[in-house]
RNA sequence: GGAGGGGUGGGUGAGUGGUUAAAGCCACCAGACUGUAAAUCUGGCGUCCGGAAGGGCUUCGCAGGUUCGAAUCCUGCCCCCUCCA
């Protein structure tokens, strides 16, 4: 680790360039990273959701390399704005969290958080220090500070304005709430996506204002999902959870749309610039098969969340099952006896409808119904021979042994006990 | 206080008495193709019975009502939004 103040150019680089989009400002940042200063990196974490996917980890690594030139991060569990919602133009009211909920959101949140920053560099505060003892007095002091018109410079609001559409009150204070989070915490340097830039200049403007030194913005790019189209997040389902098991991780990143290689390779992984700029000019004049640094980026990611072997295991299982339309090598089962107490079967064997629904791959008869007549399922003996199940077929019956193959990649066999 | 707009399937969003299990788009699922779970193309996409043809049930904020028939009309209720003051 370098020691504060003493930063190499190749670092200095890579902190201030690469997954970043923009930071206000760069010139006064880079001072303060080589002022031997030892940084207050500030990160704000909205505990009603508690789920960290790949799009977050761009900024969290962002984190992890200033924290190994030896800055601390200062994570904040905004316990007040999350009541708020940030105002992205969907929901505006939001529930109030419990408190029991918050901390228990807040575990989890932390335990993905620290699977990429460092813990011995960070600390965790609530925001419930500081806002649990404003009064009215602080409120209206803060709100006092600021203008309509210079909350309406932010797109988002200004976009709803025209539009006549509703801008709730307590929208505006978010910002403000966040803002006075860096005052509490003095920091300087606050991290969001580019999609954050209003709030962290609001923040940069109210340390200002209350004569401390005014933090750094530092935005990182949205990441596309796996759709290759929108921004990556949760409630579009193009995410890939930091949780995600080793199998899903690698193969949800082998679907990310080959226009996306390219910068998921940057944002996420440490392979050098120079290297990936060649990787980019492979792809583009076709020598190189996109699926090469596909399978690098899904193996590279995984191994950042699980062990290598696990990794390993990961690319192996898709090149079996993906690339070579085999059965897995682990397959779940289901047992004969285990149906029986759910109702299904005889003990003896048990129809393929049933054991598909048992299993869970299919929500409903009319669901497996139409699963057979697209040719989406095929029983396979233990001796391996395969045979379509068709239209038809939902009254067959499977024995010990016998396994089912619905769709490209899901597998269930029937077991005795 | 006044005027108006609106609540539809996972999401958007059409639909103003039957031909509407409800357009289109997105998401999702399957198939084909392939270099992958990319892209593209094709099909599917409430649920239950049936091999199928077909039939039953449930669904358009909630509760009633009119009608042979209602997401569509009427009554009451709940909720959301905009504008004027």
């Amino acid at each position: 680790m370098a020691s504060l103040g003493k930063i190499s150019s190749s670092d200095l680089e890579t902190v201030t360039t690469r997954g970043v989009s923009e930071i206000i400002s760069r010139e006064e940042f880079v001072q303060l990273l080589k002022s031997g200063k030892k940084l207050r990196l500030k990160m704000g974490f909205d505990p009603s959701r508690p789920d960290i996917h790949l799009g977050h980890v761009v900024g969290l690594r962002k984190l992890n390399q200033l924290q190994e030139l030896g800055h601390q991060v200062i994570l904040i569990v905004g316990d007040w704005t999350a009541q708020i919602g940030d105002p992205s133009g969907q929901s505006a009211t939001r529930t109030m969290l419990s408190h029991e909920q918050v901390l228990e959101n807040a575990q989890s949140y932390l335990r993905q958080f620290f699977k990429v920053v460092d813990k011995s560099r960070a600390e965790v505060i609530y925001q419930s220090e500081w806002f649990g003892k404003f009064d009215l007095a602080k409120v209206i002091e803060l709100t006092g500070r600021f203008t309509v018109a210079q909350f309406l410079q932010r797109a988002d609001f200004a976009q709803r304005f025209a539009e006549q559409k509703p801008i709730a009150i307590t929208e505006l204070l978010y910002p403000l709430l966040q803002a006075y989070d860096s005052v509490a915490i003095e920091s300087d340097v606050e991290f969001g996506g580019t999609d954050q830039m209003f709030n962290l200049l609001v923040g940069r403007e109210l340390q200002g204002m209350m004569g401390q030194t005014p933090q750094q913005c530092f935005m990182m790019p949205i990441l596309v999902g796996t759709d290759g189209v929108m921004k990556m997040s949760k409630s579009l389902d193009n995410y890939v959870a930091v949780d995600e098991d080793p199998v899903d991780m690698y193969g949800k990143l082998m679907s990310v749309s080959d226009d996306q290689i390219m910068s998921y390779l940057e944002y996420l992984t440490d392979i050098p610039m120079t290297e990936l700029a060649e990787i980019g000019l492979e792809l583009e004049s076709g020598t190189l098969n996109p699926m090469e640094p596909k399978k690098r980026l899904a193996w590279d990611v995984t191994h950042q969340f699980h062990e290598r072997e696990a990794a390993d295991a990961a690319q192996s299982h898709f090149e079996r099952v993906v690339q070579g339309r085999d059965v897995p090598t682990e397959v779940p089962e289901m047992s004969l006896s285990e149906l029986r107490n759910q109702g299904f079967g005889s003990g003896k064997e048990v129809r393929v409808d049933d054991l598909m629904l048992a299993a869970g791959l299919a929500p409903s008869k009319a669901q497996i119904k139409r699963l057979l007549s697209q040719g989406a399922v095929e029983r396979i003996s233990e001796v391996g021979e395969s045979q379509p199940v068709t239209g038809g077929d939902a009254g067959q019956l499977l024995h010990v042994g016998d396994m089912l193959k619905v769709g490209k990649r899901r597998f269930v066999r029937l077991t005795n006990s």
